[in-house]
RNA sequence: GGCCCCAUCGUAUAGUGGCCUAGUACGCCGCCCUCUCACGGCGGUAACACGGGUUCGAAUCCCGUUGGGGUCACCA
């Protein structure tokens, strides 16, 4: 059958070149995330580059919402590159949308050279005769107009018709050896010539992708598995690109898993976990986030899946890829995120805990509290968004406080309340103290249960069921706040 | 329907012919720790889709079946 013999790029270091090259629509997906950070850990891994570029060559749908957002989305986890939006580079500009002329160019040297045809036929007429000749519909274009004569095309036009161009594909096996899956090869046949320019003029797609990644000398295209298909498309082009000297070499390609939702289907727009900064939202971090994305498809060892991002860029090779679709499994990443907050040190922490406490931290004194309070919530926390629950308390006035209803004490929280009251207004303010002098009363004189006499004290603090440490919690709200509390859930009772 | 891809515990994965009576993590269950919730510790549950080959030996190689997914656009 002989396949199409394309020279593809032998780059193997520090000549490698990757590119993210996402359209601005919509919210930034996990799955497109995935697909950017393999990128990035690729490049970072070899000493090669990563190029970003924007495909926006869809005016309808393209916008500048999406475009920020996925720069802000870059950013935020730390994903860098070194050519492309923001920042430019030798193959300015990085958006398509800019790029008209470039395109236009090698659309003609394509033309020129026999490459590109027109076509005229709409896609009514295409299905209208392959009903006519018995053929399946569904077969799409059947390559009838690759050898219009000039009086044929003049006749399209004298209708006033502007004919689309579409690429003649070579007839013969196309196949590539794709890095996480392997030699595959489609037949001749399998697919027909398809439109790369519309009649107006502007580039598809299927064109403006490849070209762009011959002249920005991409060497590793590494994407999602929906772009498999079009692989040999694409490959026909970069011959045809090759022959006119627009490209020197062919990339090599490697398809990347889907990243699934609940069931088997793959993860859809509409579906919040879908959307990168739900997570963001909830109080994912970067560490946990990237940490866990990495997983999806990909692992560094047998035995550790918590690692930080040198770690991986140490480990990461695109080849170890597992082919497979993975499902996208909303415990799994909060359980690696709480690993990676309690790895933060914790005036790190603290910091980042500030923009998830709702306004709460107002003064220095307020950044003060939060950094005492910090070490107690650390490792009870996955997301960062847990974090007002278990702190506001200590950011309340003490008349504002209200208790919760599930949190309210039985039978015994008169006792515990009114004894608390009479033992605290005597100790040393030091958790230890505290602690000791209400378990020599509570506990010990008294013959309470541990767990049925801090309950009601904790009520009384925090107005929750759940919170920190109570006897510290104690210490950081101060004597004060502490006994005006207690004396308010004792009158409520 | 044509073509292409995929197939290990519920989930993500380790495994590249013998180290596998299949490892790890999350989840789930039990126990310990314990002022709540967590963290931590210990133990348990649970998988090679099926059928043929090849081989002394297969989760690993080959073929087929089944199942899932993608793609066949003048979207990207």
């Amino acid at each position: 059958m002989g396949l199409v013999p394309a020279p593809f790029s032998t780059a193997t270091g520090t000549d490698i070149r990757v590119r993210f090259c996402p359209s601005p629509t919509g919210t930034p997906h996990v799955g497109l995330i995935r697909t950017a950070l393999f990128n990035w850990a690729y490049a970072r891994h070899t000493g090669g580059k990563l190029i970003f570029r924007i495909e926006d060559t869809d005016a309808e749908r393209d916008s500048e919402v999406s475009y920020l957002q996925l720069i802000d989305a870059m950013r935020w986890l730390n994903l860098d590159w070194d050519e492309g939006v923001e920042l430019g580079g030798p193959h300015a500009p990085y958006r398509q949308s800019q790029r008209t002329d470039i395109y236009l160019g090698v659309i003609q040297q394509l033309k020129a050279a026999g490459h590109l045809y027109e076509s005229f036929a709409t896609a009514e007429e295409i299905e209208a005769r392959n009903v006519a000749n018995g053929r399946d519909p569904k077969q799409g274009y059947d390559n009838f107009e690759r050898d219009l004569t000039e009086v044929e095309r003049g006749a399209y036009r004298a209708e006033g018709r502007q004919p689309a161009l579409r690429l003649r594909v070579p007839d013969t096996d196309l196949g590539f050896d794709d890095l996480v899956r392997g030699e595959i090869t489609f037949p001749a046949g399998s697919f027909s010539d398809f439109v790369v320019v519309r009649p107006n003029g502007a580039p598809l797609y299927t064109f403006v992708n490849p070209v762009d990644d011959a002249l920005m000398g991409i060497t590793h295209v590494l994407r999602g598995e929906d772009l498999l298909s079009s692989t040999p498309r694409q490959i026909a082009l970069y011959t045809a690109l090759i022959e006119i000297g627009v490209a020197d070499f062919v990339p090599r390609f490697g398809h990347l898993p889907y990243v699934l939702g609940e069931g088997n289907k793959k993860l859809s727009k509409r579906d919040p976990e879908s959307n990168l900064f739900h997570h963001r939202d909830r109080g994912f971090i970067p560490e946990g986030l990237v940490n866990y994305l990495s997983l999806l498809g990909w692992s560094r060892t047998h035995d550790r899946d918590v690692f930080s991002i040198v770690e991986l860029v140490k480990a990461f090779d695109v080849v170890d890829v597992n082919p497979n679709p993975a499902r996208f499994d909303v415990k799994k990443a909060e359980s690696i995120n709480g690993d990676h907050i309690r790895l933060l040190p914790v005036n790190e922490f603290a910091r980042r805990l500030v923009p998830y406490l709702g306004g709460l931290i107002k003064d220095d004194a307020d950044t003060l509290l939060l950094l005492k309070a910090a070490p107690l919530v650390q490792e009870r926390m996955q997301l960062l968004g847990e974090a007002q629950a278990l702190l506001s308390f200590l950011f309340t006035a003490d008349d504002a406080l209200e208790f919760d209803a599930d949190a309210l004490p039985g039978a015994e929280g008169a006792e515990v309340l009114d004894a608390a009251l009479t033992v605290l207004p005597g100790v040393e303010w030091t958790t230890e103290a505290i602690e000791a002098a209400l378990r020599a009363e509570l506990i010990e004189a008294r013959g309470i249960k541990p767990r049925l006499a801090f309950g009601p004290l904790r009520t009384a603090i925090s107005g929750k069921r759940i919170s920190p440490p109570l006897f510290e919690s104690m210490e950081l709200l101060g004597r004060e706040s502490t006994l005006a509390r207690l004396a308010k859930l004792r009158a409520a009772l």
